[in-house]
DNA sequence: CACGTAGTTTAGAATCATTATAAACTAGTT
DNA sequence: AACTAGTTTATAATGATTCTAAACTACGTG
């Protein structure tokens, strides 16, 4: 089965028609051995440099939120003037370069057990990140 | 001496005039037994009920990035539509309720000690940020 | 296959937090 | 009192994000 019906596949599983610029989307996000980290404004950009058809800041917009849901794409805790998403959905966390302003991902192996030990009656805990910040 | 001239003096050690606005801003936030959590809008509000004579928007700006950046602030890394900010200075974390949008204090006792084994070449680590996403 | 419809895309407008501007004001010094 | 650097302020500008409503499209049904 080639990428372009898998992808297709992913959607509809997930509810969500394979449009031509879902597709695309799918395939510059996850069409690579790497994963990444990127602001809506590099995605638009990378996306509308691979082919002249080009796809509306509405819909990637649209779509990484639609794939956020999904849990196909993360948001990286972060305060940043924009938003960053991680194609790496696998559970991990970040250094942040304060001064560079690059993240870097730091595996969940690369750090300790994280215990919490204080309890909110009524919730339980749905994840866990840590940020690192770094400096020279 | 009372909590005006401690602020005055708190000011000028930092190289910041004790002007009435920084004082005012002050008195909210740091005449106080709790710690407490503020968007830029929430301080303002809070403020400027507190006189008939207000403090610009501009100026709570201005005032807050001056103090988070003599540490007298923290700013919390979450991903919202606006900035949060923490009166609570010490090395801690947080929960985010992420239903009622609501952050709550997780002191450095109630997080088992956390290891970082990667390093990165030529930096070192300026803190280390948890973020405990609660859900029902 | 044509049709209908719900879901999707889009350009552009609207919103909202934040930052910049530049003129008026003020703390602290001379 | 005069000076000056630092501060405040109203307002404009910016920039990310969301909204809107009209055009378009995937896809099940007849």
């Amino acid at each position: 089965m080639n990428l372009v019906s898998i992808y297709a596949k992913k959607l509809r599983n997930s509810g969500l028609r394979p449009t031509k610029q879902r597709i695309k989307i799918c395939e510059v996000l996850f069409d690579t051995e790497k994963t990444f980290h990127f602001s809506i404004n590099d995605l638009s950009k990378i996306v509308n440099n691979k082919s002249s058809q080009k796809i509306s800041l509405a819909t990637i917009y649209n779509t990484v939120h639609a794939f956020k849901e999904k849990g196909y794409l993360k948001q990286i805790p972060l305060n940043a003037n924009q938003a960053y998403f991680d194609t790496n959905i696998s559970d991990h966390h970040h250094f942040y370069d304060v001064k560079e302003k690059k993240l870097i991902d730091l595996d969940n192996s690369d750090v300790g057990p994280i215990n919490i030990y204080k309890k909110i009656n009524g919730k339980k805990i749905k994840s866990v990140e840590v940020l690192v910040k770094l400096e020279d």
